[in-house]
RNA sequence: GGUCUUAUAGCUCAGCUGGUUUAGAGCACCUGCCUUACAAGCAGGGGGUCCUAGGUUCGAAUCCUAGUGGGACCACCA
């Protein structure tokens, strides 16, 4: 290690020594004695690259597995990827499309063909990624949610499930999705607010001549030359094909004389009965509501109890179908906008308002609007999730950080709705359920079973099926929500569902920290609560670490349209790993939003580079068998009681997920008092050697700040401690264990800080005269002095005398105070006496005003008698403690004049 | 509409169960310095009606109430 070049390079060390670990296989974890810490990584879209939000959430989880191995315990760190269906199966779609191949046109299988080598090309791009940020998972264990494993997993659950009664089949009002044309659940809606309108149609009454006006107070008729007529506000007019009732409040004055008749509904001439009902609000536009049972969650539930008929106008493609009549085969936007044109020509378009409303969008599709549909889907039963999720992170057994988001976990769970868990995709695990030949009409009938001959061997126990053959069956053609499988992860890493109570799933399991975005809380974290007690037994993980979203610094969302979301690997190479690890731990408190911003990488490269520079002095030193001067052997000892000190702290940061205030704390160790303070305390004068004790305290401190580094940031920690001192063919600082946090003494680092203050105040007074810090200074003391550190005061601040004062040194020294401690430094003519005497006036001010301040509370009866003796006492020190500061000044003003 | 959360220096945040000198950190800013580890640095420095108004208390940045302004989630009006 000769010659190192001033600026550290992060790019000449990194991939070196991510090589190493991995040749070394130090990211391995098998099953032994020891305590174990298990994470699994919240898997990536398989075709996904990364982005920041994964990177800060893989330096964390990288930080807390690297902290878990440095404790001793046996830390695994599982990677894997996600099939991400919806999101895969479009991309697939897409790139098909632009080969001029349409999906209808393939079968099944050679969709997935294309779909498994769009796969293979794209997939993992995003695991090497995270191997350039330093994750250190067990490669070896990498898991996808559609191999092998996994997928049977997957099966096996969805057939305990049905067994169990907890999955069914129902037609209920779905999300629909029109261009992945499959169903969504309701937490893959995401409903956003727009500038709508609101139309407002008429519907005739049938029998115009029959109406009769109630006269009662507030009612409203409408009527033109045509007759009398009903409207109707709808931000949907395209719907009306589908009208199959006008519904008003029976309470509504305003419409009492709609009671009983019948509309006709506007362009399509369908005659609809005025049916009656409280949910109507009638506040809201007319109080006339149109029902159109096949499109509309609440209209649905009015046609149930009012027996209506539904009409379904769309196609699955979002284009209207047959049944409609009109428009057929156009898409609905385009129908909203011709049906207002031809509502109006034929003068039953009353007026347009605008109006905001929110419309739901297809979570991964996020351009395309959900439609409410009808269909027939598989439902996962929640409620026995919820009774048994619930309880644990209630009472605090399962812990989530930041604790707030318990109250979100149980007002879902409070509110469940059943999972519609099947999709109509290709990409996914396909529905294990097996149809059998029914008569035209009659009602479905199925089997559920993980193979076509259990299916069969079920179907032939069926009455009137006991001579079916296996081809006879047909098989559901639908696919599984991708999250079907991700609830499963921490099981199903472990292989818990295939092979349950194996060696892994009872030494892994529960896993220890999970560490994720608060997006997912419903998607994922609950599921897998629900899914790990449901097969465990326990508690998938004993925490959740929630990060913040990643943002820019001016808060927007990152995202691609806006272009502000930097691209990793340049920050990388950049700042280098550890740099923009850093930067990403540094503003990052568990739970809050990060507004990234380059300048915090920026930090990061520049502590890097004085963790590099303090190694270059260190290094550089000539060591010689000599006494060890009595500065240094009070610098080292201090600093073991300082380092002791920041260890506790630090490791109370880490208990209580703290992360970014436990790398501030070892910065500030490092920087401050290790390299402005320590560091300068036992420096040798220039070309002169060091003593061996301080040398080698010195290392052993270097490499207990190193280690205390790793987990921040793991290159220039490992980098710098193979350089410390010849290492071992397989050693490495990864496996290394951090220090204990060992008793340490209040009074001494106390001690350290006044003598920080005095040499501080000495360099302020040479920076004010501007004189050389090579012309030495005497120095005296009046008050209560430690003089332990007078050999670090005279090195420092380059004193060649300290002494008490005789009280006569007149008016040629400047002085301070440190705490109760008066310090003197005689300048003979340099001293500007007005200058002092202005400068200790205005500390007199200062005191006079604190002085009041405490003597009001100590006048205070009330405040005497109430208050706890401890704190009375302390404001009777504080007080004599300004008195005596503000004598001590005055007298030194007297003299001085 | 409901639930939760938040308001402290130019920025991002600490400040735990009220009392540790009339509020701290990091960054940014200002002023000196290219001092032989480091200018990606060193030495100094300035900067805050702790959102507003009430209340509880001997004592409030801290607890309570209301208001205002952010944020998140859930529900939803056709």
């Amino acid at each position: 290690m000769e010659e190192l070049a001033s600026k550290y390079n992060p790019a000449d060390v990194e991939s070196k020594w991510y090589q190493y670990w991995l040749d070394n296989g130090f990211f391995k974890s098998k099953p032994d004695g020891r305590e174990p810490y298990t994470i699994v990584i919240p898997p990536p879209n398989v075709t996904g690259v990364l982005h920041m939000g994964h990177m800060l959430n893989n330096t964390i989880q990288d930080i807390l597995v690297r902290r878990a191995r440095m404790l001793g315990k046996n830390a695994c760190w599982v990677p894997g990827t996600d099939h991400a269906s919806i999101a895969t199966e479009a991309k697939v779609v897409n790139k098909l499309a632009s080969e001029g191949i349409k999906k209808k046109d393939l079968t099944r299988e050679q969709f997935l063909e294309h779909a498994w080598d769009w796969t293979r090309k794209h997939g993992g791009i995003i695991l090497e990624q995270l191997k350039k940020l330093g994750a250190s998972c067990d490669w070896d264990r990498t898991a996808f949610t559609m191999d092998d494993k996994r997928s049977e997993s997957v099966l096996k659950v969805f057939v305990d499930l049905y067994d169990k009664g907890l999955i069914y089949r129902g037609l209920r009002m779905v999300n629909w999705d029109p261009k992945a044309q499959t169903v969504l659940s309701t937490e893959e809606v995401i409903y956003r607010e727009e500038k709508s309108k609101l139309f407002y149609l008429k519907y005739y009454v049938q029998d115009s001549a029959s109406v009769k006006p109630t006269g009662e107070e507030g009612e409203i008729l409408h009527k033109d030359e045509k007759g009398y007529y009903a409207v109707v506000a709808t931000t949907r007019p395209e719907t009306i094909m589908g009208d199959t009732a006008m519904c008003i409040n029976p309470k509504d004055p305003k419409n009492q004389w709609l009671k009983g008749h019948k509309v006709i509904v506007p362009l399509v001439n369908r005659v609809i009965p005025v049916i009656e009902d409280r949910y109507v609000d009638v506040e809201f536009g007319t109080g006339c509501l149109k029902v159109t049972p096949a499109h509309d969650v609440n209209d649905y539930a009015l046609g149930k109890t009012h027996g209506l008929e539904t009409i379904d106008i769309f196609n699955p493609d979002g284009t209207i179908s047959d049944a409609a009549g009109l428009y057929v085969g156009q898409d609905r936007f385009e129908v909203r906008k011709q049906i207002a044109i031809d509502l109006e020509k034929a003068g039953l378009l009353e007026k347009v308002e605008d109006y905001d409303n929110k419309v739901g969008y297809s979570e991964r599709n996020q351009d395309t609007a959900v439609e409410p549909r009808l269909c027939k889907q598989w439902f996962l039963s929640m409620q026995h999730f919820a009774d048994i999720a619930l309880p644990p992170v209630l009472n605090g057994e399962l812990k989530f950080y930041p604790s707030k988001y318990v109250s979100t976990y149980k007002n879902w769970l409070e509110n469940i709705q059943d999972w519609c868990i099947s999709r109509q995709l290709w990409w996914g695990h396909r529905i294990p359920a097996y149809f059998l030949p029914t008569a035209e009409g009659a009602e479905e009938k199925f089997v559920v079973a993980l193979t076509v001959e259990e299916a069969l061997a079920k179907a032939k126990k069926i009455a009137g099926y006991e001579n079916i053959t296996a081809d006879q069956l047909v098989r559901d053609e639908d696919a599984l929500d991708t999250w079907f499988s991700s609830w499963l992860w921490p099981v199903s890493l472990f292989d818990g569902i295939n092979n349950p109570g194996n060696e892994e799933i009872k030494y892994y399991y529960p896993t220890s920290d999970l560490v994720t975005g608060p997006d997912i809380i419903f998607f994922w974290v609950a599921r897998m609560i629900m899914a790990g007690y449901e097969y465990e037994g326990k508690m998938p993980f004993k925490n959740v670490y929630f990060t913040g979203i990643v943002r820019d610094k001016i808060g927007r969302k990152m995202s691609k349209s806006l272009g502000n979301s930097p691209d990793p690997l340049d920050l990388i190479d950049r700042f280098g790993a550890d740099g923009v690890r850093m930067g990403m731990m540094l503003s990052a408190p568990a739970g809050n939003d990060i507004l990234f911003d380059e300048a915090l990488c920026e930090q990061g490269r520049n502590f890097n580079n004085k963790i590099w520079n303090a190694f270059r002095l260190v290094k550089g030193w000539e060591v010689k068998d000599m006494e060890q001067p009595e500065s240094a052997q009070k610098a080292v000892k201090w600093f073991q009681h300082q380092l002791n000190k920041t260890i506790a702290e630090i490791n109370d940061c880490f208990d209580k997920y703290r992360i970014s205030d436990a790398l501030m704390a070892v910065y500030k160790l490092f920087w401050d008092e290790f390299s402005s303070w320590y560091l300068e305390m036992v420096k040798p004068a220039y070309q002169q050697p060091i003593d061996k004790a301080t040398y080698e305290a010195t290392l052993g401190y270097f490499e207990t700040l190193l280690k205390l580094l790793h987990p921040f940031m793991p290159f220039i920690t490992e980098e710098l401690y193979q350089n410390i001192k010849e290492r071992d063919a397989k050693d490495t600082i990864m496996l290394s264990l951090l220090p204990n946090a060992e008793d340490f003494c209040e009074k001494n680092i106390n001690r350290m800080e006044i003598t920080k203050g005095i040499i501080a105040g000495i360099r302020n007074i040479r920076a004010n005269k501007g004189i050389s810090p090579r012309e030495a200074f005497e120095m005296f003391y009046k008050g209560e002095f430690d003089d332990k550190n007078n050999a670090i005061i005279e090195k420092l601040a380059n004193v060649s005398k300290i002494a008490e004062t005789t009280d006569d040194l007149g008016g040629a020294a400047a002085t301070f105070m440190v705490g109760t401690i008066e310090i003197s430094v005689p300048l003979g003519n340099n001293v500007n006496v007005e200058e002092e005497i202005k400068k200790m006036e205005e500390e007199i001010k200062y005191l006079e005003g604190f002085l009041a301040g405490v003597e009001k509370k100590l006048s205070n009866e009330k405040f005497v008698a109430n208050a706890k003796p401890e704190i009375v006492e302390k404001e009777r020190k504080k007080k004599s403690d300004a008195e005596s500061k503000i004598a001590t000044l005055k007298e030194n003003i007297a003299k001085m004049k």
